[in-house]
DNA sequence: TCTGGGGTCCTTTTGCTG
DNA sequence: TCTGCAGCAAAAGGACCC
């Protein structure tokens, strides 16, 4: 059976939920991000405020320079995860196989569908039409044979978009795109791309992995090399578990106040905190993060001897970070506290009444914890 | 231009152990 | 006791994505 992956994004989601909900906005630019005069980025803007030259991400007081006359809206997040429940519950009707992406974006593996729903064309037409009853909101859609292929088609698109690359059409639709539109090209990838004279895909592919590998790492020379020949995964799946849990906070007002610092990370520890109890998540690695006023940024990590999900564990590592960081003192323009690294046997701290003594004791407990993750939990019972 | 917040993944550096 | 070395994690930094 011949494999077909669909990629689903929403056209300027937050910007297209306010214009849908609040008919005063429609046709004018809106941009949905940080309050104008303050610091922050554009999150997703409007058609209309694109064609003043603003695009997502780009810092929100260069967008009020380019078009103070839009509509400068803060997101609501609430009620944007509601209008992307609804859109999941309409794509469950069109395929069993549904991977979320983000709020506005999925992958739906449509092989095998002609008989009921006719050929890939006809599929991603009904798709949109489900998605426009169900929120009242334009898509754009891209249909390929494979999660690679699908994206960029979607891309290719935009906005309400549909477009379907036929199996023996990838090379031809992929040669003469920009090396830039491939999956983790961004902007230092883009230079050295540049500087060796790439500009399409046609010409990346004429160099060799191992010439890639040297430029852009093991594992970057390898995704180049297999993206300009249009091979990539066409598996859709439940996507991947969390990793990690953090939140951080940029001030708009570079933070000089000792206490108010300790302040700031008793906060981030609460809010950390919550949100991993809630998840059921104790995390073995906590990771400060503290940006300069030049927005020079610094991490600080510290692997604990047990998991930890209370505010206070996580304030304390926390503090003590930050103490033996080597920028306590100094003005801070962002800080961030995150835990990672889950529990997965049974804590240290369940087995042993003391952490491990020294350096020497920790290596025999990261070993078995090693054996732990690999041979799956409670296969291996640490100390034990 | 002056750069959010929440993430993932990869590479390099560092420090420890035998 | 010192040194070199290999192997391995942890730590740090950074690119990228939505």
């Amino acid at each position: 059976m011949m494999k077909w992956i669909m990629h689903l994004d929403m056209d300027a989601f937050f910007a297209a939920v306010e214009q849908r909900d609040r008919p005063e906005l429609r046709g004018r630019p809106v941009v949905v991000g940080a309050q104008p005069g303050k610091r922050g980025v554009v999150a997703t803007c409007s058609y209309e405020a694109r064609r003043f030259g603003i695009r997502s991400a780009m810092p929100i007081n260069e967008a009020y320079r380019r078009c103070p006359q839009a509509a400068y809206l803060r997101p609501d997040l609430a009620r944007y995860g509601a209008v992307s429940r609804q859109v999941f519950a309409a794509l469950g009707a069109v395929s069993p196989l549904v991977e979320p992406v983000s709020v506005d974006e999925a992958y739906l593996d449509v092989s095998g569908l002609e008989r009921l729903m006719g050929p890939p064309e006809e599929v991603g037409r009904r798709t949109k039409l489900l998605v426009r009853e169900a929120v009242g909101l334009s898509c754009s859609i891209g249909i390929g044979a494979n999660r690679l292929i699908a994206k960029l088609a979607s891309e290719a698109g935009k906005p309400d978009g549909l477009l379907v690359v036929p199996h023996d059409a990838v090379q031809a639709f992929l040669d003469p795109l920009s090396v830039a539109a491939l999956r983790g090209v961004g902007r230092e990838t883009q230079k050295v791309v540049e500087r060796l004279g790439i500009r399409s895909v046609r010409q990346l592919r004429g160099y060799p992995l191992g010439l890639l590998q040297r430029h852009f790492g093991r594992k970057g020379g390898e995704s180049l090399f297999r993206q300009a020949r249009g091979q990539a995964s066409d598996q859709v799946g439940a996507g991947r578990e969390r990793q990690s849990i953090s939140k951080e906070n940029t001030f708009n007002e570079d933070l000089r106040d000792p206490q108010a610092v300790q302040q700031v990370l008793a906060r981030l520890a609460a809010e950390v905190g919550r949100s991993a109890r809630a998840k059921r998540l104790k995390g073995r690695t906590v990771t400060l993060k503290l940006r300069l006023p030049g927005f020079e940024t610094h991490t600080r990590q510290r692997r604990l001897a047990a998991p930890i999900d209370t505010d206070t564990a996580i304030l304390r590592t926390a503090r003590e970070l930050y103490r033996d960081s080597g920028y306590a003192g100094r003005p801070l323009r962002l800080i961030g506290l995150g835990i990672q690294d889950w529990a997965t046997g049974p804590a240290m701290g369940d087995l042993f009444e003391d952490a491990p003594q020294n350096a020497k004791d920790q290596r025999l407990f990261q070993t078995l914890d090693a054996i732990n993750d690999k041979f799956g939990q409670g296969k291996l019972r640490r100390g034990l």
